[in-house]
DNA sequence: TCTGGGGTCCTAGGACCC
DNA sequence: TCTGGGGTCCTAGGACCC
């Protein structure tokens, strides 16, 4: 059992941005925003010159051109992202086999093995950044620390282009003077919560009862951050844990919701979304719908089926059902929509024989369309051809939906991947 | 000038069961 | 006379993360 600075927590700095600052050479130390346009859109990521102006992800184009004169957009390379990425895994692979992948970008690492061959934590920290600044060409920030959680909190510290070792000793003093926000899961609301209480900084919160948090924050929340402030790790980031649900949506921009729009995009995402449960042979009972009307106001609506379904024309059904309701619900005589998705989650293994079953009786069920087992095998098929030919070969949709805001395809085949 | 897309987890109320 | 207590599932909303 290891006492010292042990697990490392590696993360690509601004990653898309810089990606495209690596393949276009003119982009190197300018501002630079993937995603959007100054006339709308949404920034997906800047360029660490670009966030000294404020410019983050998330941000709608117009505003982050608003507070950056001279920010260049670049629509995105996404196909070329996993690989740079994948690289850059495969250099931590070298360092320990005990690398555990958290998302696109970043990683913990076990080295209490390593030592031995490579040094200390601070060498092997140093030795990632110089070979993947050398043979990627990217930029990475190292933390180091006894935790999972205090080393991504270093590395956040340390960003950009930074390494920053915390060792045992020194964990409370630099935890005290850090703003709350560097912890996880403590977001915009949690963080403006807490200011309205005086506290600030890791050790405000370290120095309030834990009686007091749960009251205002909420039980899970108040008793984690209790812990967290006292540098205990309670949560285990999950290990390698199955998907739990499996969803799609589509921002619309400004739209009527006409029934031919709704069938038409909520039959796009149900194809996605079915036809990727498929692939992951699995099935869920609860199908859920999420509406978004103007002003950013969302509703969901759900609804758990006696058994697990995957066909894409039974999730369909069951969505638009569920999206109508959600727009009835609003008693206006015309409703204007900005995104609908789908989500299906209750998920369990797909057996080889679907028992799809019928709606029950009050929904409304097309008479001849095929049924359960039927379309199941129906879908496979057409699986099966969209493999050979490509996704837009067969589908139970003609592909005319008209110019949607969005983002481009090759971004959400990216999101959707698997690590 | 009007805000992406993929997820996870928590809370709270109500239905229902024993 | 007038209503326990615990557990589980479902639904809706919301915070958060990358």
């Amino acid at each position: 059992m290891s006492t010292g600075p042990t697990i490392l927590h590696a993360d690509l700095d601004a990653f898309y941005a810089s990606v495209e600052q690596l393949l276009e050479p003119a982009l190197r130390g300018r501002p630079v925003a993937v995603g959007g346009s100054a006339r709308g859109g949404v920034v997906l990521a800047a360029s660490y010159e670009a966030k000294v102006h404020g410019v983050a992800g998330g941000m709608p184009g117009w505003r982050a051109a608003q507070l950056c004169p001279g920010l260049t957009f670049v629509r995105g390379s996404f196909h070329r992202y996993q690989g740079f990425a994948d690289e850059v895994m495969r250099i931590l692979g070298d360092v320990t086999p005990l690398v555990q992948r958290i998302s696109i970008d970043e990683a913990f690492l076990d080295v209490s093995g390593s030592t031995h061959l490579f040094g200390p934590p601070a060498a092997i920290g140093a030795l990632i950044r110089e070979r993947v600044r050398s043979e990627v060409g990217l930029p990475i920030s190292v933390g180091a620390a006894r935790t999972k959680h205090l080393a991504k909190v270093a590395s956040q510290v340390a960003k950009p282009d930074g390494l920053l070792v915390v060792e045992p000793d020194g964990e409370r003093e630099f935890l005290e003077p850090l703003p709350v926000g560097l912890l996880w899961g403590v977001g915009p609301v949690t963080e403006r919560r807490l200011a309205e209480r005086g506290i600030h900084t890791i050790g405000d919160l370290a120095r309030t009862d834990r009686a007091t948090m749960e009251r205002f924050l909420g039980r899970a929340t108040g008793s984690f951050l209790h812990a967290l402030a006292h540098n205990e790790d309670p949560r285990r980031v999950a290990t390698s844990t199955r998907a739990r649900s499996v969803g799609a949506q589509s921002a619309l921009g400004r739209r009527t919701a006409s029934p031919e729009l709704v069938r038409e995009v909520l039959g796009h995402l149900a194809e996605r979304v079915a036809g990727r449960l498929r692939a992951k042979g699995r099935a869920g009972r609860t199908v859920t719908v999420r509406v978004r009307f103007p002003a950013m106001r969302s509703v969901t609506r759900s609804h758990t089926l006696s058994a697990p379904v995957s066909a894409t024309l039974t999730i369909t059904e069951v969505a638009e059902r569920l999206a109508w309701q959600a727009i009835a619900d609003q008693e206006q005589r015309s409703v204007e929509v900005t995104l609908l998705g789908i989500s299906v989650s209750n998920l369990t293994r797909q057996e080889a024989v679907q028992l799809e079953l019928p709606l029950p009786p009050p929904d409304p069920w097309r008479p001849g369309s095929p049924t359960g087992a039927a379309r199941w095998a129906l879908d496979r098929s057409m699986d099966a051809v969209r493999d050979r030919f490509g996704r837009s070969a067969v589908g139970y949709l003609p592909v005319t939906l008209g110019r949607r805001a969005g983002v481009p395809e090759e971004f959400r085949e990216l999101a959707e991947r698997e690590l």
